[in-house]
DNA sequence: ATAAATTTTTAGACTTGTCTAATTTTTAAA
DNA sequence: TTTAAAAATTAGACAAGTCTAAAAATTTAT
């Protein structure tokens, strides 16, 4: 068994690995966890002596199959817990993670493949996030941000790429939600904010919101 | 915030208070959370400086007003999650013990608030113990054990005494559940077994089981 | 190609929680 | 009441995980 801390980084390592090709660097492990990069250097050798990633001083680290495969089902158990909070406890999307941080470490096979089915095995999250299955497999869907489509583009919103508290309530107040379908009326060069259509009303948002929406592309 | 760590001491310490007016000993301490007598004298006097427990050394330690609410939390939560267990997931009564001691940890009120509206706000764990509100107020309910009853007296089974996996898939062979009314027909001097009518039948049971059995008296 | 800046690693310290072995204190027995 | 046994505490060590400050390696800029 790994502990909380060991999970934390694989799952850190494995997140990361997925927006770049090259191994993941120490001082973007220390950024995501929000710790110093002497502390990632110190757990580095740990998870590297246990053969959960392979490591090569000074040039960043690449999970193992084994590292893959853990931090595949801490993001699975993350996931599946937010589902749970929101579909049966009433929590809103922006109240889920920091409890799904606590709960992703439980320990039980049986608990999480029972949530699973509980929750009628869903297929994403409640940020649009798609839950790997017990084997690791989940669907990639082809998306694209709101702020690469030009005018008179739509499609379906998805997915939010930043999933933090204050984004999420934005997005409430503004009654964006997953599921709604979203045009693009016009452009302003000036800001690059945006003008949309959105479940029949009309709404202008900045670029920065724009390039924080998934999309998928039909 | 409290460590895992320092919740099991506090919840050990309150376990064992209910059972003894005195302070609670060192070595009960230790032998209840399996670890060194020498361990928890170290933890003892961490949690005594943060005025959770009050400790003469030498003469064991008493919860302290703060000490016994945060106890009493934990055990809230581990009987709760228990009963989602049991009732949610298809857990059997055997099989919750383990997870519940890693789920009574996680720190979310609204979680545990509303994982206890979902559940109906249920009274007792599968075992039969009973679960505090939220402001630590549980109903006592007068029981005694099997094994003090006379033949001819009868009563409703209740709760376990002894929650162990062997013990619960004992009674799971013998389909002896709670809420089925037992009848003492018959005591054996030689060896202390007692014969009892439970659910229409007839079953010879041993001291020690009857004396793991809780029955509620009319 | 050398120097400067950045990144990464190491050295050393600290906290939490645990252990074994030794010592002290209390309790029970003679 | 002195002695023996049991219980509790202390001393000292260790592992995990983290941090600051310093050193080393790599990358970038001149
Ligand atoms: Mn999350
Ligand atoms: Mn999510
Ligand atoms: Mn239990
Ligand atoms: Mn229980």
């Amino acid at each position: 068994m790994f502990s909380q801390s060991e999970e934390n980084y694989l799952k850190a390592i494995y997140q990361l690995s997925s927006i770049t090709k090259d191994g993941v660097s120490t001082n973007d492990i220390a950024k995501k966890l929000e710790t110093k990069a002497s502390s990632v250097s110190d757990m580095i050798k740990r998870l590297s002596e246990k053969k959960l990633i392979e490591y090569k001083k000074y040039y960043g680290v690449r999970l193992t199959k084994e590292g893959e495969h853990i931090a595949c089902s801490v993001v699975r158990k993350h996931r599946l817990w937010e589902v749970f909070l929101v579909d049966k406890l009433n929590f809103s999307w922006d109240e889920v993670h920091d409890v799904a941080e606590q709960l992703e470490h439980i320990k039980s096979p049986k608990l999480i493949e029972e949530l699973d089915a509980f929750l009628g095995f869903p297929k994403k999250d409640p940020h649009g996030d798609p839950i790997p299955d017990k084997h690791g497999n989940y669907h990639v869907v082809e998306k694209t941000l709101l702020s690469n489509l030009h005018p008179g583009e739509k499609g379906i919103c998805i997915g939010v790429k930043d999933s933090s508290s204050d984004f999420l309530k934005y997005l409430d107040r503004q009654a964006v939600k997953l599921g709604d379908e979203i045009a693009v009326m016009a452009k302003e060069d000036y800001d690059d904010s945006i003008h949309i259509k959105i479940d029949k009303r009309e709404l202008n948002i900045s670029k920065k919101i724009a390039s924080n929406l998934y999309i998928q592309t039909p």
